[in-house]
This record gives C-alpha cells, sequence and structure tokens, in this order.
DNA sequence: CACCAGGCAAGTA
DNA sequence: TACTTGCATGGT
C-alpha cells in the first residue's frame, strides 16, 4: 500500500472513531505559545493547572506576563514541573517578541512561515516541536507537528525505524499529504488522542486501538 | 516503589 | 557528530 493513502487511510480511521478534537486547548494564539512550552516532556494536565494559576493571577497576556519577574513566574507555573527552566523559556520568547515588536503579537505571528520558523528555532528553549506547535496552532501555517506519539504509532506499525528524525517524518507527511493547516491540525491532534489512549510505552499491544490491523 | 508525560539544551568525547 | 545528563511536577 502506497505511503500516501496508508497515511489517509489512517487519518480516516482515527477521524470516524474518535471525532473532531479542536485542537490546540487554548483560547488565544498567545495562549498557544504559553502552552507549547509548558507542555515540553509534560502531561497536559499539569499545563492545564499552570495555566489556570496565570489566568487567575491576571496575568495571561503578552505585556503582563512579559513584566512578570522570572522568580514569580516560576511559581505561577510550577504544576507544569521544570518550573525555573521554562519560566527562563517563557522569558526567552516573550521578550524577543517584545523587543521586535512591542505589543502586535499578531505582527510577530503574521510573518512567512520560513522566517518565523526560523526566528523560534533561534530562541533559546524553543526546538522542532514546540516552533511547529506555535506555527501551526498559534499562527495557522500548514506545517506538521511531529512528537514523541507520531514516531511511535509509525514505529509501531512499521512505517518507520527507530532512528527515523524529525524532519523526516514531517516530510514523510508533508509530501504525501495535501498542504491544508487545518488537516493537519487535526491528523497531529487524532495522533496524540490515539497515543493517550492506546499507544503509551507501557502499552505495547495497543490492544483496542483503532489503528489494529493497520 | 518505579515509570511516564504533547522536549530541549548543555556537557562530554 | 553522537551520546549522556539535568530539569520536576503529578498521575498510574
Amino acid at each position: 500500500m502506497p505511503t500516501a493513502d496508508w497515511l489517509r487511510a489512517v487519518y480516516d480511521r482515527m477521524r470516524s472513531h474518535f471525532g473532531p478534537q479542536h485542537w490546540w486547548p487554548a483560547e488565544t494564539p498567545f495562549e498557544v505559545m504559553v502552552g507549547a512550552i509548558l507542555t515540553q516532556n509534560t502531561a497536559w494536565k499539569n499545563v492545564e493547572r499552570a495555566l489556570a494559576n496565570l489566568k487567575g493571577a491576571g496575568v495571561m497576556s503578552l505585556a503582563a506576563l512579559s513584566e512578570l519577574p522570572t522568580a514569580l513566574l516560576a511559581e505561577y507555573i510550577r504544576p507544569a514541573g521544570y518550573y525555573n527552566i521554562k519560566a527562563g523559556r517563557l522569558h526567552n520568547l516573550l521578550h524577543r517578541i517584545t523587543d521586535q515588536y512591542g505589543d502586535d503579537l499578531q505582527a510577530f505571528l503574521g510573518q512567512p512561515l520560513p522566517q518565523l520558523r526560523e526566528q523560534l528555532l533561534a530562541i533559546k528553549g524553543i526546538g522542532r516541536e514546540t516552533a511547529d506547535s506555535i506555527l501551526l496552532y498559534g499562527a495557522g501555517l500548514p506545517i506538521f507537528v511531529v512528537d514523541a506519539y507520531t514516531h511511535r504509532i509509525l514505529l509501531r506499525h512499521q512505517v518507520i525505524d527507530e532512528d527515523c528524525g524529525y524532519e523526516a517524518i514531517q516530510e514523510l507527511f508533508m509530501d504525501n499529504l495535501d498542504c491544508d493547516a487545518q488537516l493537519y491540525n487535526e491528523y497531529h491532534a487524532l495522533l496524540v488522542r490515539v497515543g493517550n489512549g492506546y499507544c503509551k510505552k507501557k502499552n505495547p499491544l495497543c490492544a483496542a486501538c483503532p489503528l489494529q490491523g493497520m
């Protein structure tokens, strides 16, 4: 079965089994950016607590959060883990934006995709997955997000081998699917749903997985 | 108790 | 370039 057909079949199977996922779970592009850093190697549930702390403190905006002392920011985001590291990473991102664009987040996110991706990757604390999550879910740009679940699911279905890198997986999707931000959005969200529910490390048999047999 | 979760950067050789 | 390690909370 050709790769393009397999990828489409997997999408159709997940989509009909789970329905639309309505990702990213955030109210604004700004919240997408903050959540993207907070969720690095961390369960989303813990990120929700951190975001609730920030909202409760009334600092969930570019202007307020960028002015917050890093030590205080770290306390608010403590439930998300790695809180000192992530406070610094948020600081790096927010100040890179305000230094060049002031409070005009739209101007920052409105840049051409390659240019914005390059700027994000130049920020310490933002790697490929975090950058691509911001591009796709924050800026609405058509780029496929690859994460640990994506790698694991493709590996278990023997579509890739263990040492297949980020770009190779990303190109696998983008070369074989229509260039469509909404499709990439839903596809990645569904892969995470399968990962959370069935394709965990501790669940190597993937029992009852909707992708069984593919 | 051990292991895992929607990574990333810095250190080492 | 290719490994290894630190970062840290909360759920299973």
